[in-house]
DNA sequence: TGACAGGTACATG
DNA sequence: CATGTACCTGTC
């Protein structure tokens, strides 16, 4: 295990920020992330972070993935101080990180976002890793499945998919695995374009219209200018922002912005 | 009880 | 191209 020293990070706000579906908080108090095949604890004392892994594993997996690289207070400083709806959001939400998440994960997590609300996302996300992912074990005996592979999911039929609770989602899913599988949509090119090419590409996989394309461009690809429109996001548009969100003005980070309002406004705005 | 939940595909005008 | 509608399923 190692130690940090981190600003603007909280674990709490991110496991309920919806970006990812297989994060929460043990009964130890500590908090567990599975992020494609790997499996992390950590745990936090304000901005000390301990990290349950080696500090070689942090380097190469957990910096990037939580992009501790970028610093989130002068983000945060350089919102425009007459943009009082976003300075109220941002300080609500201070501490999420735009995750940097596997690509592959991410295109199907949100597939399954449509119409659905966070727990039944969860709840469909593990059924899926519980049936199709290939079985790991931690030191000390623990084991957890990962993310199936698109060869695994392929594989299954509709409506294999279906009695996982996917809904009529399982026939998206079944043939993004399929263009995946096969090879018709390569992901490794997808994370080496450009943001507008990568959403252009992903919006050819079925069950994947802009809003889903936006969700995958920021939460896996970190390309900081998408800006999924939602719901929540809607409403925060049509009440604080009638003559158009500034994003000129926001230029460059953009979706970070974007998490903020979502998390203000899906958590309440108490 | 029906609407709604982090939308998308497909059919029309 | 813009608008309308069906769609799994659990929950309030």
């Amino acid at each position: 295990m190692i130690c940090k020293i981190i600003d603007e990070f909280d674990l709490e706000k991110i496991a309920a920020s919806g970006q990812c579906f297989r994060m929460g908080r043990l009964e130890n108090g500590r908090f567990f992330v599975k992020a494609a095949r790997r499996y992390l604890e950590l745990e936090q004392n304000d901005n000390h972070i301990t990290f349950y892994c080696s500090e070689k594993q942090f380097q190469e997996v957990w910096k990037d993935y939580f992009d501790l690289d970028t610093d989130y207070r002068t983000i945060r400083q350089s919102i425009d101080p007459e943009d009082a709806y976003m300075q109220r959001a941002a300080e609500m939400a201070a501490g999420i990180r735009i995750l940097k998440q596997d690509l592959w994960e991410t295109l199907i997590t949100f597939i399954i976002s449509q119409q659905n609300n966070i727990p039944r996302i969860k709840k469909c996300v593990n059924t899926l890793c519980d049936r199709y992912g290939k079985e790991h074990h931690c030191r000390g005996g623990m084991c957890y499945r990962a993310f199936p592979t698109a060869d695994r999911l392929a594989r299954c039929s509709e409506q294999e998919l279906r009695e996982a609770g996917l809904g009529y989602r399982a026939r998206y899913i079944q043939k993004t695995a399929q263009a995946v599988a096969s090879g018709e949509i390569n992901l490794e090119e997808i994370q080496n374009m450009p943001y507008e090419k990568a959403k252009e590409t992903l919006l050819c996989c079925s069950g994947v219209g802009i809003k889903v394309a936006e969700c995958i461009c920021l939460y896996a690809l970190h390309h900081i200018d998408a800006f999924p429109v939602d719901t929540h996001i809607q409403d925060m548009l049509t009440q604080h922002y009638p003559e158009g969100f500034p994003f000129d003005r926001y230029a460059g980070f953009a979706g970070i912005l974007q998490q903020y309002g979502f998390f203000y406004e899906l958590h309440g705005k108490a």
